[in-house]
DNA sequence: TTGTAAGCGTTATCAT
DNA sequence: ATGATAACGCTTACAA
């Protein structure tokens, strides 16, 4: 090793021009892969570099190239609170893994009550080169305005198909409720309930008129539905009402996986059996159904994907390609034990 | 609205400077807080921040303060892998949560195969002020020597007691593994097998360390073992194993949950039932076992609280602030019907 | 192809 | 208490 190899200050991009014999520009242009620069002062550079340990300072770059390379991911409070939401905490993973491939970092903002201004002005003030909203089961685009300034895509779709947002990824939440009601059918069952979720969050009224449609087009009846808020606590209400009605039930689709096994309590209290009195379909794919016993027949809500897309999508709109304007992510039934 | 306040291009520090008829120098002195300024100066900039709606620029900040006030969260490769990790999840929530009483920000940063290199650079680049590296149930610390240039808080204890690691937040697994252990001595049994976790991971070592404990202060046997990798497959394969000795048991202490819903099915094969023929307790309290049948007792681990721990050692270690090297954090036992 | 030099928006050191 | 004026480390026209 050379003298100035053990050089333990952080080196910076001057010393590595010195280094190297050529002018800091030209250090910048090998440090960003410029394609007219000669091999051999190529080599030299990246040999300087390699000598020096050098790492380029990020916030100089972002100052000068007024771009910064991260990307803010913000988390409604509503999600904050659930500290045990799988399909947020599959999110995230799936947005870091897709931008693990890339040069940007990754922002976590968590609203908290009274930080609702501060992101706003964060995702203003140039911290970020863009954002990802997420509002899983809830409609909430108050930051649609912020996509004027500021490249966003919005996970779910807005509540009011009216409000139109630019960038968002969503999950089919109309044809997953109805390969799960489907599946009742084909398996025959013909009094065919629903628990479905609240109406002001999309999916609840999505997944509801998926259940519907699929016993319209056979012409089976479609009363049998009662609401909960898609904690097991209110499935489990929710089921007791529809059992109380007196009227023969032998197939249940419930809007996710947690109302679902709050539905299974009920069912046993009444003495019913899963699937043979009452086949039981859900949706979301969590691990509530996956260790419930009869093993839940779900719908799989692919997290994941949802999170990696979101990012994906939003480093192109950041990058100036073109994207399109709404992508809509596939379900597919995973068959299990109770249905 | 004045003429100024208009403005569409992004308001910078000058700008504020001219509306308010100061230096710059005075603008980021009210912007900093400094208590050197005179009262209505401070009134008067404020406003001019308040019409122009002036966010300062972090890359030009960082840059002439030489801080980022921006953290980094690095998720091993083994935890990112896990995709339901509800561990993992909680944590990152305990750090978002207590950052956001702070003026930072947070940078995950996923390990993937090939990016542990990518990763070193990017902590050693100047990118963050400080690291947060997690290990849930491995004892990796390949870490270590960044935290000689860099403040790093550490999730979990090295394997090796010797390797000393500057700053570590822990929970107090041998504690909480006397604890369940102690629970099913109490409530009458005397034949108390476990399932333990990897060896080569200290809360595996750590759960198996308390429950040996806890058997020999009452004098019991502490034969009944065998091990499982965490996860519910290998679970049902060790409590079949355990089984199948022939030895009456009337008592089951697993590393964690996953292994204890294996457990489950594996009793039940053998047609004994829970927790009457078998008392089972339990590790980690997740949702695997909250909604198992029966509801698993089990220890529980403060996931939450270690993540807002870490994030809040971290800066104060960051400030200049002393801190404990090590904090132990403390399990409880959460009481269900297995046990 | 390479170098020169002017910023990028703050902070920080001096004077005043 | 306030104001000039250098940095901070890099990118990027523009020149050569």
């Amino acid at each position: 090793m050379t003298q100035a190899g053990a050089a333990g200050a952080t080196p910076t991009l001057e010393m590595v021009a010195a280094r190297a014999g050529v002018s800091r520009a030209t250090v910048s242009r090998v440090v960003n892969g410029s394609p007219k620069v000669t091999p051999e002062i190529v080599e030299a550079v990246q040999a300087a570099i390699a000598e020096l340990n050098y790492v380029p300072n990020r916030a100089a770059r972002s100052l000068a190239s007024r771009r910064t390379h991260a990307i803010a991911l913000v988390v409604p409070e509503s999600t904050a609170r659930v500290f045990n939401d799988p399909f947020f905490a599959t999110l995230v993973q799936g947005v870091a893994l897709a931008l693990s491939d890339t040069e940007y970092t990754l922002s976590m903002l968590m609203e908290s009550e009274r930080s609702v201004d501060k992101t706003r002005r964060y995702l203003l003030g140039g911290n970020v080169d863009g954002a990802l909203v997420v509002s899983h089961h809830t409609g909430d685009h108050s930051y649609a305005h912020v996509s004027r300034s500021l490249p966003v895509v919005f996970g779910g779709r807005p509540l009011d198909p009216a409000e139109q947002v630019t960038h968002t990824v969503d999950v089919d939440n109309v044809h997953g409720a109805e390969l799960a009601t489907r599946h009742l059918i084909d398996r025959g069952c013909r009094r065919i309930a629903t628990i479905a979720g609240p109406q002001d969050m999309p999916p609840g009224v999505d997944r509801l008129a998926g259940w519907r449609r699929a016993l319209q087009e056979e012409g089976l009846a479609d009363d049998l539905v009662e609401f909960g808020d898609f904690s097991p606590t209110t499935g489990a209400a929710a089921m007791r009402r529809l059992l109380d009605r007196g009227e023969p039930i032998d197939g249940l689709f419930a809007a996710n996986d947690q109302m679902a096994i709050g539905a299974y309590s009920a069912i046993r209290e009444a003495g019913l059996s899963i699937p043979d009195d009452i086949a039981v379909v859900g949706f979301d794919d969590d691990n509530y159904g996956a260790t419930a016993v009869p093993p839940l027949t779900t719908v799989h809500q692919p997290s994941l994907e949802m999170g990696s897309t979101m990012a994906r999508t939003l480093v192109q709109l950041i990058e100036g390609e073109d994207v399109e304007p709404a992508t809509m992510l596939d379900t597919e039934l995973v068959l299990r034990a109770s249905a």
